[in-house]
DNA sequence: AAAGATTGACTAATCAATCTTG
DNA sequence: CAAGATTGATTAGTCAATCTTT
């Protein structure tokens, strides 16, 4: 469980430093840089549905998050050409530039912690490897 | 950024699969667990002030935390012997219990997920250097 | 004054109920 | 009735103000 223990800490320890990297520099927040990154993904094709699995919260979740991303003018609903039960979600030109202005700060940060480290690229292919892995076998104990 | 993406996925689908297992188990939930064993960790000797930097959440947060542990049974204040500003945190019986039963459905779900990769080992050491790495260095670019 | 913690006002997530379209 | 999304009530977190002890 040291994998584990170690995984959180690590996740958490490197998203609070770029959170806070951002919020310094005048910016977005994470949690807004990751959605509008997902968003930018799918190229505005994208609905409240994918957005909530890309970001592994709930669809009630997702669907307040876009409401404040329009409240904050970085994205917009435009209607579903084929199912009108559905929006698709775009970044407006606000929410791009506030992207690609985060990523750079979100890069130099993360570049600046592994910086000099040789074995990232083994470890992401071991992270993505697992990341597939995890898709399957449900199956759980009931200790 | 490849690495941060994959680091940040994973490690969510991970704790909720794991989280998922607790509750299906009828059990306390992740973030319950995460602060017991913190707490079980410094054994009895814990203050709120070491619980906010172990969950890396704010002192306000770890404060109402131990409020609702005390409230589920699962842990108790008492008087710090020294400085009276301070209580100590220390599980009770009951908590004690919970974190033991969580940690082997834990245990379980995580030796189900690595199970026959053969370089978790290795990843690990990398996470953990990195972890090390990341407590200096806190130049920022304001880009 | 500084350190430790608590509390209140606010923001964001969950869950369940609901509404609409397929 | 399923699927997609929204909304309301509750729960958990942040931030700032405050209180007590050092």
């Amino acid at each position: 469980v040291e994998f584990f223990d170690i995984l959180v800490r690590f996740e958490t320890e490197l998203w609070n430093k770029v959170d806070r990297a951002l919020i310094d520099s005048g910016q977005i927040g994470m949690a807004t840089l990751h959605a509008l990154r997902m968003l930018s993904r799918h190229d505005g094709s994208g609905r409240v549905n994918e957005l909530s699995a890309d970001l592994a919260i709930t669809i009630g979740a997702a669907s307040k998050f876009v409401d404040r991303l329009e409240r904050d003018g970085l994205a917009e609903r435009r209607p579903h050409p084929a199912d009108r039960r559905s929006s698709l979600i775009s970044l407006t030109p606000a929410g791009e530039k506030a992207c690609l202005r985060g990523e750079r700060v979100a890069r130099q940060v993360v570049a600046d912690v592994l910086g000099g480290e040789d074995d990232i690229a083994a470890a992401t292919a071991t992270l993505s490897r697992l990341l597939m892995r995890i898709g399957a076998a449900d199956a759980v104990a009931t200790a």
